[in-house]
DNA sequence: CTACTAATGCTCAAAGTGAGCATAACCTTT
DNA sequence: AAAGGTTATGCTCACTTTGAGCATTAGTAG
């Protein structure tokens, strides 16, 4: 078959993953699509007139959210397929191919009307969030994924319930950066609905009562890939005041590495990283509002970036939890 | 405008950067295209009967090659742009969207035929080789760059002359996984062949005459992206092993790490770090064709990927050269 | 004035890292 | 057979980085 017969001309969109830490809770821009699918990514087709891929997602994403996206960043290429039901018998052929983008926006404020909504990451991962020790939502999903190892054989030596330990972390053990290793296990174990979606079934009341919610087509799968990328990233790229205001004292700064990491960090040993390491300056004045002794303000010091080689909030030791 | 109108069908591409090391030379995949455009990945489209983008790539280089491709990684996306030259202008139109990856595969041979040719890395960067020290075509290099920035005023308060000797490093600093960003300069400054292909124009000779080969289109970035990437990979994930036989000796070992790399490294210390991670196991045979006394052969245990959540060859320490 | 809260300062042991000396086991040459 | 070259391997030691926790400070609320 000569090859031009079989090369095909596609849609190419462009998915935006768009993060925020509010008050200590780390948020996701969603859309709610109108057909019924769901919740989802904004998401939108690359143009004619976009200079590059980057502007047409910023230019797609300002529209949508009435803000400049900061920092930005191309996350993973994804082909999807025509799902495969009974509807669509043999297709082989590709809807789109997607390319998923993290962008980091600094407090959103509730000023400016979005077409879209602000929702909490937990909300679709409560697995992920470790921050208080662990949470009933990661203990039930546990069990399951462990009932599931258990009805398996699996060639390799080691048994498919360790495999599960491995990635979901027992206690001390947990691997923040995981996230999507965790999310494709569920969902090769048919625990989040989505497996389900994708072959054209409907997924049972039981499912869908498990904790986190679903999203349309690929969309968690793209979510928990950010996620990932963005609690491996912070601890060597100084991502995290892409969040921050612009003056914040060191605990905000701790309070936000702790919402994207999903794990509660050791106090002093955290400010000791920061400092050491020079990425933020004093302004001299100080925030009253902390309920006890009055923390310094700081700012981010914008030179590290030119200064050395991998300037990241090294996040040190977490603070131990009694069941974490 | 409507989107309907803007949106367009485009060609999707996938590009394959194959990587092994021969004899601790890393070689990369190239073909010679026949319309005059000089040497490039091996790349084609995106077909229908692909059953994914990476199935897509791996029967795409399959067939060039003759060999199976085992670690396969995406690497980035690019939109290719129509060439802005005097014969297309005002075109705003992508030629294509391209979707890089990353393949490694074990020392080649020469047993199997390929449609394409094995070229050495540092022909297209010579100054990222610092394995015997300082070579000169990075001393070369070097010097256009402070030429270059002396004959520039940048807003910032940082030097323009300081950002090069940062990205580049000096002696010491060297930071290897920076290879994208020290082409990026140079792309910048006008000292690689493509900055000026790019826009439409003949490279004068003398910048055809500066160290390192040019590439198609933009090849060559991919080329360096693959570079960064697997730079910064090797040192927490076990990929390394991609490129090795079976049996190996530790120094093979090294070796192979520091044809990626493009340093030297303290062999004791980069013993212990193998050592200590548990990554290989003895094979119980000797290999006696080092010339001196014979080494253990080792093999990649298999289990760590399972065992251990970042089991890269952490790389330790440099050897120092004079005047590296 | 006291209790509470959070910020900040400091110590200390354990682990990890950079550098180099010393020894072992093979080969080739004398 | 001994000497000398070459590479593999073992081991030490100082120094830095990390994990963990104790102690003190400076506000607010009663």
């Amino acid at each position: 078959m000569p090859d031009s017969i079989l090369e095909s001309r596609l849609r190419v969109d462009l998915t935006a993953v768009v993060i925020t830490v509010l008050d200590g809770e780390p948020l996701v821009l969603t859309v709610q699509r109108d057909d019924g699918k769901g919740v989802g990514l904004p998401s939108g087709p690359l143009q004619r007139g976009h200079r590059s891929l980057q502007e047409g997602l910023r230019a797609w994403v300002e529209r949508q959210t009435n803000r400049r996206l900061g920092y930005v960043e191309q996350l993973y290429t994804f082909a999807d397929r025509r799902p495969e039901g009974p509807d669509h018998p043999e297709s082989d052929d590709y809807q789109a191919v997607s390319i998923a983008y993290l962008a980091l926006v600094p407090d959103p404020g509730e000023d400016v009307p979005l077409e879209g909504r602000w929702r909490h990451w937990y909300g679709f991962f409560p697995w992920e969030d470790l921050r208080q020790g662990v949470s009933p939502a990661r203990t039930l999903m546990l069990g399951r994924m462990h009932d599931w190892a258990a009805g398996r054989r699996r060639p390799a030596d080691r048994s498919c319930r360790e495999r599960v330990d491995l990635v979901f972390g027992t206690g001390e053990t947990f691997d923040e950066e995981r996230t999507l290793e965790r999310y494709e296990m569920l969902y090769e174990a048919g625990l989040v609905a989505e497996a389900m979606l994708d072959h054209g079934e409907t997924p049972p009341a039981d499912i869908l009562a498990l904790p986190g919610l679903p999203m349309m087509a690929d969309h968690r799968r793209i979510l928990a890939t950010a996620i990932s990328r963005l609690r491996a990233k912070i601890k060597y790229r100084p991502v995290l005041f892409e969040l921050m205001p612009p003056a914040f004292t060191l605990s905000d700064l701790q309070r936000t590495a702790e919402a994207l990491s999903g794990v509660a960090l050791h106090k002093q040993n955290f400010r000791r990283l920061v400092a050491q390491q020079g990425l933020v300056e004093e302004t001299g004045e100080l925030a009253t509002d902390t309920g006890g002794r009055p923390a310094r303000l700081v700012r981010f010091r914008r030179e590290v970036l030119l200064e050395r080689p991998a300037p990241g909030v090294r996040l040190g030791a977490r603070t131990r939890t009694a069941g974490a």
